[in-house]
DNA sequence: ATTTTATTTCCATATCTTTGGAAATATGGA
DNA sequence: TCCATATTTCCAAAGATATGGAAATAAAAT
């Protein structure tokens, strides 16, 4: 990833409004939340909420897609994914390990030999 | 963590020159490098520089001190590895594993039964 | 066609951030 | 002590970001 995107991702949500669309929009998974819902959950007019929207959205980090009226706003994985990526490996990537989370393995290792249950 | 810090850390990597000055610490592993070295080889203004660094301090994400003449700056892996968490787990957990890198686990997973150099 | 509802753009204001020269501070060496 | 070097603080200018009311746009419902 290149630095400019990453900055750009990181000034996305280095915003606390900003950060609790996504953290919502996370929640929400991948149908997302038309923009009046979230500016209802979260207390946010109208109008701020939409340039805060736009910020995520240039940023890459959320996706829109209209339907009728409304404008379903969603987390755009793929987009955080890849920055968590580079904060891992090109911040961190000299001295590999270090700057990872105890919990980064969410997924429990693959067994490396076929269980009981397998066989 | 909470947000307010996070939003500290991020915001404090969100910047083109705190980012590479970041970087430029994780390479230089934990001894760090001293204010001017960093100056030098980044090409930013001392004045400049010490700003930066007050930021990314107050952030928590680069530890400092001082040898004579000199205050040595490294990154302090601990933060960053506690932003990191934050990210994956609070900014991602609603669906675990859907915003991790595929490469997260660096180091391979410990095997489940002792391997025959251990037994 | 008119109204209602959803969202965005416009815009002014306020606030925070970045920049770097110059002066201040601090420490070691002559 | 006096000088050289390292870093920080001071300060002012320039720039970027955040906020939200009011008007504009868009799409359904009546």
């Amino acid at each position: 990833m290149e630095i400019e995107r990453a900055v750009n991702g990181l000034a996305a949500l280095a915003q606390e409004s900003r950060l609790a669309v996504f953290r919502l929009l996370v929640t929400a998974g991948p149908e997302g939340l038309p923009a009046g819902s979230i500016s209802e959950r979260l207390a946010i007019p109208a109008a701020t909420l939409s340039f805060h929207l736009k910020t995520l959205a240039q940023a890459d980090l959320v996706k829109s897609r209209s339907a009728g009226r409304f404008v379903y706003y969603s987390a755009n994985f793929a987009a955080m994914s890849a920055l968590l990526e580079f904060l891992t490996q090109d911040c961190c990537g000299g001295r590999p390990g270090l700057c990872l989370p105890a919990q980064a393995t969410v997924e429990p290792p693959k067994p490396r030999i076929k269980s009981r249950a397998q066989r």
